[in-house]
DNA sequence: ATAAAGTATCACGTAACGTTAGAGTCAACA
DNA sequence: TGTTGACTCTAACGTTACGTGATACTTTAT
């Protein structure tokens, strides 16, 4: 198909498309000899998750960033997709009911308090980060352990070998700067690690890191594979986040 | 109250409100003597409206034309908005269940055509460019009438008498061009009273002047002020709304 | 075969803020 | 009562996600 055809079938603009293309979101593999963009069945997929997302509210780097990570899950974000939009869908509902209570304020048949005024409004500049920041106590680590009980015992040894090896890894330049290079590129395989599992915005990264120091239990798992390792984690991580927002 | 306790209240950033202000769609009146901001409880109000248009996808500087309008309703505006967050659910809903789809189809359940994955992604620019594209038909006129037959004796006469009054002034400049200052001028006119009775966007604008012509109805009695007059102002309307996009 | 419609690549424009930067303000605490 | 620390101001440049031409080539329709 091209342009205006994969366009208008979405609902967007042939500049869009382009700007894609630029920004390399959705890069066509195909052309025809005269250079028209040519999109393929696949390549439509892809569009509907990008738009998906969008429509959630993601910027398009971060869009990027997860499609086009070598463990990106389409299963996997059709159902937090899926999720994502009933939740919107609940905000919906609220500033539906909102707008009814404000209605009859109007009309003087009730009262309103101004946090009333306001319900279904909070989204706190982005949803997804709420999420995030929900995942930060234990969410995130339910869900990790969901995913690895789901695993076949191939699975799971491959899983822990490689978490090991990165904890290993760490251990071994605890006592580097954690603004050092070598601590930067060993904790950049942490956080990779951690969006195969689960998805970690930079700060819920930043605050995980905060919570190893914070949680003991965290602590003393942590320090198991060499002491103030957690430390020198939480240091690194901040760094990590704050240098790649 | 001061800038970041509404800030805080709705979820938006202080630099928002600062923006707002700047451009003038909301403006405190009141400040302390040091210049800080102080909102008053019907500037709460407004936010909420201004926020509400927002999540329709309205730009700012079409908010503020509507809510610095004379002829702005609150009460309109909100079964309006009540309206448009109902549809928008729909939307929500469509999309929700192509997710379901594309899930069943990923799992090779199901086939699904290319139109059926975009299902609820179709907002061709603006959900409020549909409506006001529904409204050319007949529903606008039965919606001023609708607000017409509501009104007292006295307001109705009021508004025939600068119905006809626009009427008859454009009748008396229909032999000029439609180019012409005076004729956009006096079409300006109109569409202004228009947007005091629906809310016409400049395509549906276009299109209802087409539709003097294309309509014997509406050209038979457009025609009782002058010969011509249908026709003058479609050629009109078009160039108004040309010009002004 | 010639216009109309589609496509491509620059490249500048725009909307709605984000993000420093520098400076004044205010309540609270030592 | 001096000094933080949280908040506020204005000013101004930066950013995201395209919009909007301008100019030139290609394909489709008549």
């Amino acid at each position: 198909m091209k342009v205006k055809e994969v366009a208008d079938l979405v609902g967007i603009s042939v500049r869009t498309l382009h700007h894609y293309d630029e920004i390399g979101l959705l890069i066509p593999k195909n052309t025809t000899e005269s250079g028209y963009r040519l999109y393929s069945n696949s390549e439509l997929e892809t569009l509907q998750q990008i738009l998906f997302f969008k429509e959630l509210g993601f910027p398009l780097k971060k869009i990027k960033e997860i499609i086009s990570s070598p463990s990106f899950d389409r299963g996997e974000a059709l159902a937090l997709h899926r999720k994502m939009l009933v939740e919107k869908r609940i905000r919906l509902d609220k500033m539906i009911s909102t707008i009814d209570k404000t209605i009859q304020h109007a009309k003087g048949e009730i009262e309103m308090s101004n946090n009333e005024k306001f319900e279904g409004f909070d989204f706190s500049h982005n949803p997804y980060e709420q999420e995030a920041r929900e995942r930060w106590g234990d969410k995130a680590v339910d869900e990790s352990n969901a995913k690895i009980n789901n695993m076949s015992k191939g699975e799971r040894k491959d899983f822990e070998d490689e978490f090991n090896g990165i904890y290993r890894n760490l251990a071994a330049i605890r006592h580097e700067s954690p603004e050092s290079d070598v601590a930067q590129e060993g904790i950049k395989e942490w956080y990779d690690f951690l969006n195969r599992m689960g998805n970690y915005s930079l700060d819920a990264f930043k605050g995980l890191g905060q919570m190893y120091v914070d949680d003991k239990r965290f602590t003393k798992n942590i320090d198991q594979f060499g002491e103030g390792l957690a430390v020198f984690m939480r240091d690194a991580m901040a760094v990590y986040a704050d240098r790649n927002k």
